[in-house]
DNA sequence: AAGATTTAGTTAGTGCACTAATCATTAGGG
DNA sequence: CCCTAATGATTAGTGCACTAACTAAATCTT
């Protein structure tokens, strides 16, 4: 077998393990995120508005790397859970203010121990995951760099 | 800050960075799939055709870990494609045998250059993709282990 | 001030990925 | 044997994630 063709074998090994890799996380969060009623890309931008809110969508998507079309949906959805709410901003009206609720706000205490929990489950020490958070941060950078290159 | 609540801002730079590559990745995948009209996992799909074929959907959908009814409609839309043929197994009739058409089987040669293109474009070497893969084999190992344990 | 342009969000359409329910076929146990 | 269990695949339904096309509001230009 060339080199070539053995690349083809071994190549199944990378972008096939990142993307395994994901789904299972984000499936071993799954039981974890269940008692909040969230799912695992509606815990990320509950996260960042934990951070700062009210924010709008185009912030909320610069920070998670996702579009407003994907996100449109998604926040509609934590409105009808109750722990978002979504209005006009007067400043600027093309712009929409999305805010907690009180709901919202107070689900943060029982998110607290979500980190901890799936750390374990992960058998992560903080060392790990910071060497695996570079490790992402440089394919992350690499891979929108081609992009921009196009 | 408590430290819990540091861990909350921190995680978010784990499983988020983990999402983010793996979508950052497929999207750089994109560009040099798009030549030969696969997506990302439908070019999974062809990897472990070209290694062995025929296969069952229970049998790829175990090297690929994906469900079978996420493949059902996927194998559709690459018969469609003329990529490959979906028969019944004459052994086993509740069995479907996934084979490659001689397109199916031609497209390999064409696919030969993408592994190269993509570690160029993702800025890694064989060592660092072999340091990867074996963070990723990790973090697969450890999220299936909770889940199985629940 | 009027018209063109850039910006923020939404909608429509495609494709994954999952769970739950269903159906046909096969394998086992009494 | 027959009847039940288990197995392999499909379908329906939900939720992401993306692109392209569109609306409305704000800004820039002359």
């Amino acid at each position: 077998m060339s080199a070539t063709e053995n690349d083809l074998l071994l190549e199944r090994q990378l972008c096939f393990g990142l993307s395994v890799a994901s789904r299972s996380v984000i499936a071993a969060y799954k039981p974890v995120l269940a008692p909040l009623s969230l799912t695992h890309p509606q815990y990320l931008v509950m996260l960042t508005l934990w951070e700062a809110a009210p924010r709008t969508v185009k912030d909320i998507g610069a920070t998670l790397m996702l579009e407003s079309a994907t996100l449109s949906p998604l926040l509609k959805r934590l409105e009808a859970l109750g722990y978002i709410s979504r209005q006009r901003s007067t400043a600027d009206e093309r712009a929409l203010a999305i805010d907690l609720t009180p709901a919202g706000a107070a689900l943060r205490q029982k998110a607290l121990t979500v980190p901890g929990t799936m750390m374990e489950r992960l058998g992560l020490n903080p060392e790990r995951a910071r060497a695996l958070h570079t490790s992402m941060l440089a394919l992350i950078s690499a891979a929108h760099q081609t992009l921009a290159d196009n």
